[in-house]
DNA sequence: ATAAAAAAGTGTTATAAAGTGCGTTAAAAG
DNA sequence: CTTTTAACGCACTTTATAACACTTTTTTAT
């Protein structure tokens, strides 16, 4: 599952993956997507359930106790909208109010669906074309020294 | 059960469970919630009733002559409020007044509710606010070690 | 100590808003 | 030209919440 995807969302703010990816959900027996805030940036992850189900296990066991930790729990599942999905149907997600807020994409009804193998992640227009351009990466780099617990960890 | 929500108290401050969470409260045959207070933060913790006889049972057998653990179980157990709970009705929860004093929400009608998976936090929306927005992750490091026999436990 | 009043807690109903499902049209691909 | 895909619009369903009525507990005054 990659690529990058201009599409669209409706006026309920629910937007559809592309035909393209069917086989993928099908294959795979997803029943659920779930959409939460990237940590460094102003965007949108997406996962399958499956994937979702190994990182939540694994991020909500570590020792709450330590800020970093707590926060990434805050900013992760604390933000995780979790959507029924039908592979075979019209394969339609919601994005919720403050999950596009976050992402900038309030009034916006087009938005970039990236593919990143086995998640996706969802960008404002500007902000995607901005970041590829533009040598901007430097502003929001996290420069915080990650506690050994999540070093291992891919969100 | 993850996820950002903004709910609201009524007069007498009660909240309900949006019902997206239903299902698993159902699934878990859950019959009662415990709330308390979060010992890092103005805010409050609720748990399921099963996930909270294992965390009150570990925590309440610890040792208590360590301060940072008699801490601890005076902070969670000693302010826990145990409700009644069905998961096929309303799923309406009453929030007693010292712990709506304790997490800044005794006027406010409007609260945030966290899903962290296991359990969920209860914030006054400014507080959550700047704790999301602010890069407040330098100021509130806890610089304590904590004792070994907690470390693996996360509240 | 008792009664009255106030406060706190419980439960029900009504309604506006948010979310869902599905048919139709428009656009793109083969 | 035919088939597939994406976008749009509408109707229906579900959900959240405010308003109301009633019960129980606590406080106050006599």
């Amino acid at each position: 599952m990659f690529g990058f995807n201009n599409i669209s969302l409706d006026k309920k703010s629910r937007f559809s993956f592309p035909a393209k990816y069917r086989d993928a959900f099908i294959n795979s027996n997803e029943n659920q997507i779930v959409i939460t805030k990237d940590p460094q940036y102003p965007a949108l992850k997406v996962y399958l359930g499956s994937e979702w189900d190994q990182i939540s296990t694994k991020l909500s066991s570590l020792q709450g106790l330590d800020p970093i930790v707590r926060n990434l729990q805050w900013t992760i599942l604390g933000n995780a909208s979790v959507c029924d999905f039908e592979p075979t149907g019209r394969m339609q997600v919601l994005i919720s109010a403050d999950l596009r807020k976050y992402a900038q994409i309030e009034e916006a009804n087009r938005i970039c669906l990236i593919g990143m193998g086995n998640k996706f992640e969802i960008w404002n227009q500007e902000n995607w074309e901005q970041r590829q351009t533009g040598g901007s990466l430097a502003t929001e780099i996290l420069d915080i020294v990650l506690p050994e617990s999540i070093k291992d960890m891919s969100f």
